[in-house]
DNA sequence: ACCTGAACACCGTTCAAGT
DNA sequence: ACCTGAACACCGTTCAAGT
């Protein structure tokens, strides 16, 4: 629920070399983005960050700890990149469906290293209590949209928890293949996205032209 | 297509040592299994195969090349298990749908250092042909199913292609996020699978009880 | 036709010592 | 209150030499 960001946990301080703290991370996000991998070295940050190897070590009781908390900043901005995407969407809530999920998947698609850190990781701390914090709180926008769809008759009445998670679990794994290349065109079409939606939408919209189609045997 | 197995490109031969490739991929299934990830050392593996750590150099060109082994073999293992669930289930396609779901997420969760590796891997050597090959044949037996249910008339006529896309991301978000230690139950309920497959029937399955709830506004 | 041992250039992490 | 340099115990990978 709380608004983690970079320097949580850690009063802002400006010492004479600065805060290396947070160049330490923006380094990593960087090295991330350039290597669209999470296998950079401590002492490959250090060096880019101008300090020695050992540095690191005063700020990060470890390399995991440092993964932690670029996971975490992860999923504060997906979260913040779905909140605008459905602020942006106005008010229907229906409406804000298919922004909120390109946003995600474009989130993904953008920070595809930083995006197998928060969820694939090995290396990442799981245990740390902000971190779920901060993953449950995408969920937590997911079920909010579907609560007011539902209030507004746009949706199904049914668990909202139930839709939530498959929506969760439909968006998290079209952006995992996404990411991996396995999304070819000639197997799920050009916009497997509109696609995946479409079919998802027709289990979860309220029912107007259902029914068209009677091929029940 | 083709039916990758353990020797692979490899004709079988027995030397006096032993087959040390197999040993060495049956080697590092048991450390994955053992550590939950696939972070071993190939120095770890051949200290256990009992060889230098040098040896297992004359199998694999790099670390990355059995780790592909290890993805192709966990992909084959899972297109097998589909298919052992769908045949279990019997002739109805449709009855068959949720068994397939639940061997899907199963395999995932009795493998999740294999399936990890599968899909999330840094290390995998991504463009490998056989690779993806065989990551391919799991959608199909996917798209077969739903392709025989429509036929059959117990779901949906829509392009396959668009249902097949959504089942299959649901299904690999749903065991990332289970093997993650994401689905809490306080969030998703107990049944996490029975409620997102519920949810994406309703919108796959053909109408029948559809209509019922005329909540819209 | 396969395996070993020594060697190289790295890591992550620690710790006494510096400023 | 923070940073450095040397040191330790590892890696992945290579290669000449062994059987």
């Amino acid at each position: 629920m709380e608004n983690f960001t970079v320097t949580e946990g850690t009063p802002e301080r400006r010492y004479h070399h600065g805060d290396l703290r947070r160049t330490l991370i923006e380094t990593a996000l960087e090295v991330m983005r350039e290597e669209q991998n999470w296998q950079f070295t401590l002492r490959e940050i250090a060096r880019r960050a101008g300090v020695s190897h050992a540095a690191p070590y005063k700020h990060f009781p470890d390399k995991a700890a440092l993964l932690t908390a670029l996971a975490m900043i992860g999923f504060d901005q997906l979260r913040i990149g779905l909140i605008q995407a459905r602020s942006d969407a106005g008010e229907d809530p229906r409406a804000a469906l298919l922004p909120m999920a390109r946003a995600y998947v474009d989130f993904g698609n953008d920070n595809p290293a930083l995006y197998r850190l928060m969820f694939g990781a090995e290396g990442v701390n799981r245990s740390d209590v902000h971190l779920s914090e901060n993953a449950i709180s995408v969920f937590d926008t997911v079920m909010d949209v579907l609560q007011r769809g539902q209030l507004d008759g746009a949706l199904r009445r049914r668990p909202v928890r139930d839709q939530a998670t498959a929506c969760w679990s439909l968006l998290h794994g079209l952006t995992m293949l996404s990411i991996d290349g396995l999304l070819l065109p000639e197997k799920v079409g050009l916009e497997p996205l509109d696609a995946a939606f479409r079919t998802v939408m027709e289990g979860i919209a309220s029912s107007d032209e259902n029914g068209k189609m009677s091929d029940v045997r």
